[in-house]
DNA sequence: TACCCGTGGCC
DNA sequence: TGGCCAAGGGT
């Protein structure tokens, strides 16, 4: 490493600094520079939680989630004893349910095994469910003020453009580790990486960066050489196949309805449902999970996840007698508590039950 | 390593 | 409107 890297370094760190006294964000987990000064310290159950919640899901969707959960949890050690269905529920909505369900083992892990406390260590925190490089480094700089390498989506993109590195991701992440650790103040960790994020949030954003307004502006070798908005390149993502579905709605006229939980690992897993066939390319086969009048509604639910794309068919049956009633039977939930594609066949459901002519013809139910 | 795993907003 | 993107981690 050259002198001159070492000094240049500093002062973009501090430039840095003084940019997130003025413009850093508040968010509800945060502890302002000025409230720091006074004293105060980061919560550690505060910042883990929040951390988590912000894996690839941005500030505006997580602050409500946030402050539901910290309401109904205040301390880990009453996350550690909620019921795992209350947490899928509060959850709903947000994504990447193994999040919330490696979220409960931590946090009993925590609650039982270290008597609340955190780890102060990465290697300690990296050992946690659902704590990876990332989340680990990003509490210990946060939460204990200890310096430690933080690489998210953001950093990412600010070091490729003040360094110009032109090799795409993710081949060129540990080029951009590198990078990340030297420029890496001693002091202020949590302040510097959370500013570094807010200003990729907000200035250095992938696309149009409001390069006018960056306090780093004359030391990113992007922008002097107009790449910045090119930077960082990826790889090509590969197509999502498109898989078909059927889901079905079974209700009473007591205002009842069958849901399951999904089994605990795989997509949704953990989270309440509507029975459902197997989503696959093609026809997928229909499981009705009881013997009813199905009836198919003529509009289809329509959902991209990560990896592919979904068009589930709603089947729905009014059950008459209560000789049908079984076990998962429930009065009609708050949507909220179901999964984004759950809760769209559901709120169509319940728009034919009001408008019953928008059904579609009869089918022949049950195995 | 490559794949799996959600959702909402943006243009 | 379809692809891209977001404070990634698990297997």
């Amino acid at each position: 490493m050259s002198p001159n890297k070492s000094v240049t370094s500093a002062q973009i760190s501090i430039k840095l600094l003084h940019w997130y006294d003025e413009f850093g964000r508040e968010m509800p987990w945060r502890v302002s520079p000025a409230d720091q000064i006074r004293g105060i310290l980061p919560n550690p159950y505060h910042i883990w939680l929040s951390e988590i919640m912000l894996q690839q899901t941005q500030v505006v969707t997580v602050t409500g989630y946030f402050q539901a959960f910290l309401s109904n949890w205040p301390e880990v050690h009453d996350l550690a004893n909620a019921k795992d269905a209350d947490v899928m529920a509060r959850w709903a909505g947000l994504g990447y349910y193994a999040r919330a369900r490696n979220l409960l083992k931590t946090a009993r892990i925590i609650s039982k095994d270290f008597s609340g406390i955190f780890p102060k260590t990465e290697a300690g925190l990296r050992a946690l469910p659902g704590v990876g490089p990332y989340t680990a480094a990003a509490i210990t700089a946060i939460a204990h003020g200890q310096k430690a390498t933080v690489l998210d989506g953001n950093i990412e993109r600010v070091m490729a453009r003040l360094f110009l590195v032109t090799a795409p991701l993710p081949d060129s992440k540990p080029t951009l580790y590198d990078l990340a650790a030297k420029a890496t103040p001693d002091a202020r960790v949590g302040d510097y990486v959370q500013g570094l994020m807010d200003l990729g949030a907000t200035i250095c954003t992938p696309r149009s960066p409001d390069c006018g307004n960056c306090p780093i502006r004359p030391d990113c070798r992007a922008n002097a050489t107009g790449n910045a908005e090119s930077l960082p390149r990826k790889l090509a993502k590969k197509p999502k196949p498109t898989r078909n579905g059927i889901v079905y709605f079974a209700y009473t006229d007591a205002g009842k309805m069958l849901l399951e939980t999904r089994p605990q690992k795989g997509l949704l897993g953990g989270m309440l449902a509507l029975p459902s066939s197997e989503w696959v390319t093609g026809t997928p086969e229909p499981a009705p999970p009881i013997s009813a009048n199905w009836q198919v509604l003529p509009e289809q639910i329509r959902h991209v996840f990560t990896h592919f794309k979904l068009n589930l068919t709603v089947h729905m049956a009014k059950i008459s007698g209560p000789e049908q009633l079984q076990d998962g039977f429930a009065d009609f939930p708050d949507p909220n508590i179901l999964p984004t594609v759950m809760r769209k066949a559901y709120r169509l459901a319940l728009i034919n039950i009001k408008n019953p002519s928008r059904s579609g013809q009869k089918i022949k139910g049950a195995p």
